[in-house]
DNA sequence: CCATTTCATGTAATCCATTACATTGCGCCG
DNA sequence: CGGCGCAATGTAATGGATTACATGAAATGG
């Protein structure tokens, strides 16, 4: 048995269908042990830990895995070894291009340890959401990174394997990282106040979202700075997409609202703010200034390129993973709350009020 | 033991930190046996198939699960089943729009058919590829589908779990999901000749990927159909990036080339192209026609608004996952190549060129 | 009333790898 | 030369579920 010539006869690819199924089967460890006449351990051993093994045992072995093509079973592994090196990062809408780059900063840290990262998309569906927290609970993966804001319930004793990105939630047992988003929204207001501007709208995102609270503050505290009355009439509510931007906007004009400037939770709703904006005839920034948060990658290609908020996407990544890794070496690390900050990126869809008034 | 009360108490959240962890440990199904006083089989049997347990044992296990927050290992019994449930979607960048409502399809008839969807980005890197595809010798995950035109390679006897999206490769043996591109850009080609164009620039994208070619071979045959010229001057590649659209339209600018009409191989090239074109001056559509490939989100609030090719996204998605479905239920149906037609959709960024040469 | 199903449950093998502990052989030291 | 330590390997327990098969009790039938 041992004296088999080295070359293999390939026998994949006979794509006859002649009804019996072809003999080739997955190799399991044992295999492996019996063919290169060693036992289970030490190909264990060869594969994971190959300087206790002796070089030609070695080599006999990496011989007979390379040719035979087995891979371990990993679930046999990680049931073992009860880690998985997996994580998994929730994201609402994989449509939406903010998280892309938060994703990106993820995967590099991620990678650096030896994770790899699934991503979930829960459409902000609750249900979605504790699917893909059962994994963790289950075993399938190790953590979670999830940028909504509401923390899945995991059936597990002690320190959830969770860390916050983007979003924030109250439970101080959570790491967070996000943006000082009430300042950033008041950077702005300050921007648009500075430019002249005294009539400002607000689009506002979900207000199921603390970081939408927040924005929204941040909006009103800078009016207050400005010694301008907060008007609820020229606040509303969408849910960051595109359409909601749109409809917002035909909102207040349809309710006649006078307003020169209109700052938006999402780039998004300012794209579509633009557009409901230019399809009445009204001219950015000429007519009415628009400025956007984010700044995902369309924000530099519309016309006029948008005004927005830049926020450190790929280091809201890079910290949430490195805080998750932290978490998993050791669950008694405390949790913090860690806040990037997000400046203003003036392009051109933002310019003082026009001296008439529109309309 | 079995007379403890009904009431729990409750340990989690004690804050407290005092050297020790706290005592609450992950359940096992020997412990819920023990508890409910059956065996493991019994409890196996009252979570997996509860029909065939009496309805007062069933009660008291499920009692005691729902106590004591059980959750069965997912990897013991994925390596027992030896099936997971879960499929990885392999997509080359998360950031691109247009996969979004294509994995959107996968999820809506993998959640119908009771499996999870886990995205793994590759940025079409071949390693990531790989990395993502041991998952499915490793036997953590069933199936995969890919949005690249490379089929990972899977050390595994007879029959891959993989299906292609979007892409097609020619191993006979993958079942794929596509759109005729040719088809699909003689299409759009034949419009921007209908309208009076003579002078067709063409964006190509990588010639790495067979639909990329499709495209070009499309683009050609409807000049030939028009008898136009082919001219090798006007036809430039790109990766599909908007920066690449842009620089792609810069180097026909300064290469002094004549062209009314720029034909994209995907919208985000169209929306690079249409900034490097008004960048220069030049008015879309009067001064130049842009009509782009795949009709993302964004092709809408483009201004103009984009006329491109709309790829049945959705439906991309759905039948990828059917297929992958049927195959996993058999690795004896026959692969096929299933073609989907893709519609030109027109808007505001083609126009009959304008009778005045431009420059 | 005994034989035969049927139903509910238990016992133990199994999935496949990791790893603690045991064993073997060898070189080295006193 | 006996004993010790070390290196290389083997044996077997282990992780946590599923499930084939066995068992016992109750129901059914003749």
């Amino acid at each position: 048995m041992s004296a088999d010539g080295t070359k293999t006869r390939r026998q994949a690819g006979d794509g006859q269908r002649t009804g019996a199924a072809p003999p080739a089967r997955v190799r399991t460890i044992k295999e492996i042990a019996a063919i290169a006449n060693v036992s289970v351990a030490t190909v264990s051993r060869a594969l994971q830990r190959p300087e206790v093994v002796s070089e030609v045992t070695r080599q006999r072995i990496q011989e007979v895995v390379k040719r035979l093509g087995y891979t371990p079973n990993a679930l046999a592994r990680n049931l073992r070894t009860a880690r998985t090196r997996l994580i998994v990062a929730l994201l609402p809408d994989i449509a939406n291009p903010f998280f892309s780059e938060v994703i990106r900063g993820i995967e590099q840290v991620a990678h650096e340890s030896g994770y790899s990262v699934l991503l979930g998309e829960t459409q902000s569906s609750l249900v979605r959401e504790q699917a893909y927290a059962d994994m963790i609970a289950a075993r399938q993966a190790d953590g979670i990174i999830t940028m909504s804001h509401r923390v899945p319930k995991i059936p597990m004793p002690g320190r959830l394997p969770v860390v916050n990105a983007c979003e924030y939630v109250k439970d101080k047992q959570i790491s967070s990282v996000y943006v000082d988003n009430v300042a950033a929204a008041g950077a702005a207001v300050d921007y648009l106040v500075m430019l002249g501007h005294r009539e400002i709208a607000f689009i506002a995102g979900p207000p199921s979202s603390p970081i939408c609270v927040d924005r929204k503050q941040g909006y009103r505290l800078a009016l207050q700075r400005a010694k301008l009355a907060v008007d609820p009439a020229l606040m509303v509510s969408g849910d960051f997409s595109i359409e909601a931007g749109e409809r917002a906007v035909e909102l207040l004009l349809s309710q006649g609202q006078s307003f020169s400037a209109v700052f938006c939770s999402n780039d998004e709703m300012a794209i579509g703010a633009m557009r409901a904006l230019s399809s009445h005839g009204l001219r950015v920034p000429e007519d009415v200034s628009v400025v956007g948060f984010d700044d995902i990658r369309f924000a530099r290609y519309t016309s006029p390129a948008l005004t927005t908020i830049a926020q450190p996407k790929n280091a809201l990544g890079r910290e949430a993973m490195a805080m998750l890794i932290e978490l998993l070496a050791d669950p008694e690390v405390p949790p913090r709350k860690r806040v990037l900050s997000a400046d203003l990126v003036v392009r051109g869809s933002t310019a003082p009020p026009s001296p008439r008034k529109r309309k």
